[in-house]
RNA sequence: GGGGUGUUAGCUCAGCUGGUUUAGAGCGUCUGCCUGUCACGCAGAAGGUCGAGGGUUCGAGCCCCUUACAUCCCGCCA
């Protein structure tokens, strides 16, 4: 490496130990905090890489005044502490420096928030000054470890034969579902660029282009309103490869993902097994497309149960073709009314039920539902239940209620503890319908991922068969309930691409329009290929275990509304600068 | 576009059912004291248009309306 030694500094404030003691050195720093005792003074230095205790026999007028966040250079000598002065929290706490001159390089003013500590600050005034908060000990340890992160995946991408890539960032809007940005060129009249929301269209040509294993650590943009686990740019590792088949694809994600957790959070307990779930039984048992497996809670369809029974709502519902599913809550059949009220007072306010009808499991099944129903129906319920439990029922349209039921899951689970935060639960969604319904033009079929997916099916079963009952060659990697990954194996045969367009309802002209470059580079020998996109931010907040805000893994991330408050952007621009790119501003409204 | 929550000192927050003076606390700041602290300690001081505007009331930080901003969720988004 090279030395960090300059006229600054001897050596930095995270690595004097007793093997130093006598040297006298120079350290440059922060001033972390002062500590005053009148005739004695103690100041805690810190730079990137630790602090270091500095000692001022005898005080220091000028520097008891300095503000902290100071950056000062101190020269002296290093001594070690005695014993009952040791401190075993920091690295240095063996030594201080018996410190002899100093000087301010620059002065701070008072803080608006303070640097020390751990206290929350409202996110406003963290972007503000976020070059501030970036000194706070758990962001700056978060923004280094997203560094180690990245150069982890990139060693090992390259490790496992895989190239490296760049591609444009100025480039076309493609049908990929989001609202792209838009930047408008000068050079063209009324011409813009879109930003990529991935490098999809440029991976797969370079799969054309005969590079066979691509990389990129790419930049991804999407202008939709963001949450605290989206960005308005976002990092993916993004990968493509030629002539493989879906298991190819899946055991780079297999191989990478797993060891990058465990390097990067050594107490995690990974699950050995990365099993493969059905879009369909995901739906069905955890209601959702991305289930959390920590969670052991598994949902079930009872409609027939319900059907014809004296539960007259949920009977009527089931022949009218709403189904019912049954969400089990281990261990709660002590729990007391409020608790299931709470429930059933989410269930209503936040998932928008009717109601929230359930079954108490305890000595004798208790509930309004039990009651309607005879002792066969509920013998069936208590077997899915099991004893000392509690029974939730959802009943709506079958999408609904799913989905409901799922958002019920994750809720028992955490209410009830049943989720370690600290275990690592990895599957693959695969299975997709490659087309679903769209209800804006009848129920006709419509792409249910991008149109780049290849179908697992002939072209003559293309032709014949029900289209939504085709499956796409399709798949999420899903980490604790956190989609993580995207990917499958890619369209690359212009005739069943032409054919798919058509039962989604596009004509031909569209195909070579909107995929004109991928269309015409297919007319010349692609190889088969496919790859995925890996979620960056997402696994490094993950790993980190930073909760709430994928914000807390970047360094200058724009606000919940896409601003950067430290910069100022987005900000208005010139009159000359908009008239440069033939651009007017409509009024709003 | 819709909904929830919030906005009180530089920061984090308390402030009960509308009525204890001059709206409080901790941290920070300033002043003084302190030779072994490491969240140092002790004493004191300054610091407030209670987001803004309007209303109800004898009386509003608290109730109502409007509005701005923040944050989270739904819609949207891989």
């Amino acid at each position: 490496m090279l030395s960090l030694k300059s006229k600054y500094r001897t050596h930095t404030c995270g690595e004097l130990t007793e093997k130093n003691v006598g040297e006298t050195v120079t350290l440059s720093g922060w001033v972390h905090r002062k500590r005053d005792h009148g005739s004695l003074l103690f100041v805690d230095l810190r730079d990137n890489y630790g602090i270091t205790q500095c000692v001022f026999d005898g005080g220091d007028e000028n520097l008891e005044k300095i503000h902290p966040e100071s950056v000062i250079k101190i020269t002296g000598t290093v001594v070690a502490r005695d014993a009952e002065a040791i401190n075993d929290k920091i690295p240095t706490g063996h030594i201080e420096i018996k410190s002899g001159k100093w000087e301010v390089l620059t002065n701070a003013d008072v803080l608006p928030f303070p640097v020390f500590g751990d206290e929350d600050t409202g996110e406003e005034l963290r972007y503000k000054y976020r070059f501030l908060d970036l000194r706070r000990e758990k962001l700056h340890n978060n923004i280094l470890m997203r560094n180690k992160m990245i150069k982890w995946m990139r060693d090992k991408m390259w490790d496992l034969g895989f190239s490296e890539f760049q591609t444009p960032l100025l480039t076309a809007d493609s049908p990929e579902g989001a609202r792209c940005f838009l930047v408008p060129s000068r050079l063209n009249h009324g011409k813009f660029y879109a930003l990529p929301q991935a490098p999809q269209m440029f991976k797969q040509l370079l799969q054309v282009s005969g590079f066979d294993r691509y990389f990129q650590i790419a930049p991804c943009f999407r202008d939709e309103d963001l949450r605290s686990d989206r960005l308005l740019e976002f990092y993916q590792l993004d990968v493509e490869m030629s002539f493989v088949d879906l298991p190819d694809v899946q055991a780079v994600g297999e191989e990478v993902i797993p060891e990058l957790i465990k390097t990067f959070a050594p107490d995690a307990n990974v699950y050995p097994e990365i099993p493969h779930i059905s879009f369909d039984d995901a739906m069905l048992k955890y209601g959702s497309d991305k289930p959390d497996l920590r969670n052991p809670i598994l949902i079930s369809d009872v409609s027939e149960i319900f059907r014809g029974s004296d539960f007259g709502i949920f009977a009527n519902a089931v022949e009218n073709g709403s189904v019912v599913r049954a969400i089990p809550a281990p261990n709660s059949a002590d729990k007391p009314r409020s608790w299931f009220d709470k429930l059933t007072d989410y269930a209503t306010k936040e998932l928008g039920l009717g109601g929230l009808a359930y079954i108490v499991f305890g000595d004798e099944p208790k509930g309004p539902v039990a009651k309607k129903l005879d002792a066969e129906r509920i013998a069936k319920l208590h077997e899915i239940a099991g004893d000392n439990s509690s029974l939730f029922f959802v009943c709506d349209e079958e999408e609904k209620a799913a989905k409901a039921a799922g958002k019920l899951r994750n809720k028992l689970g955490a209410d009830l503890g049943l989720v370690n935060p600290r275990d690592f639960a990895i599957c693959w969604v695969d299975n997709f319908p490659f087309f679903e319904p769209d209800e804006d033009r009848g129920g006709a079929p419509k792409f249910t991922h991008n149109p780049f997916s290849y179908p697992i099916a002939t072209l003559e079963e293309l032709s014949t068969k029900d289209p939504f009952t085709i499956k796409a060659a399709q798949f999420d990697m899903v980490i604790n309930g956190i989609e993580m990954c995207s990917g499958g194996l890619r369209n690359y045969n212009p005739e069943i691409m032409k054919k798919c367009f058509d039962i989604a309802g596009y004509p031909i002209e569209a195909v070579e329009k909107n995929f004109s470059a991928l269309y015409t580079a297919f007319k010349y020998g692609a190889p088969p290929h496919g790859g995925f996109g890996f979620g960056i931010d997402r696994l490094i907040s993950e790993i980190l275990g930073t909760g709430e805000s994928l914000r807390e893994t970047v360094a200058f991330p724009a606000n919940q509304r896409g601003q950067d408050l430290l910069m100022g952007s987005p900000n208005e621009v010139t009159e000359q600068q908009l008239r440069d790119v033939h651009i007017k501003i409509r009024n709003k409204g």
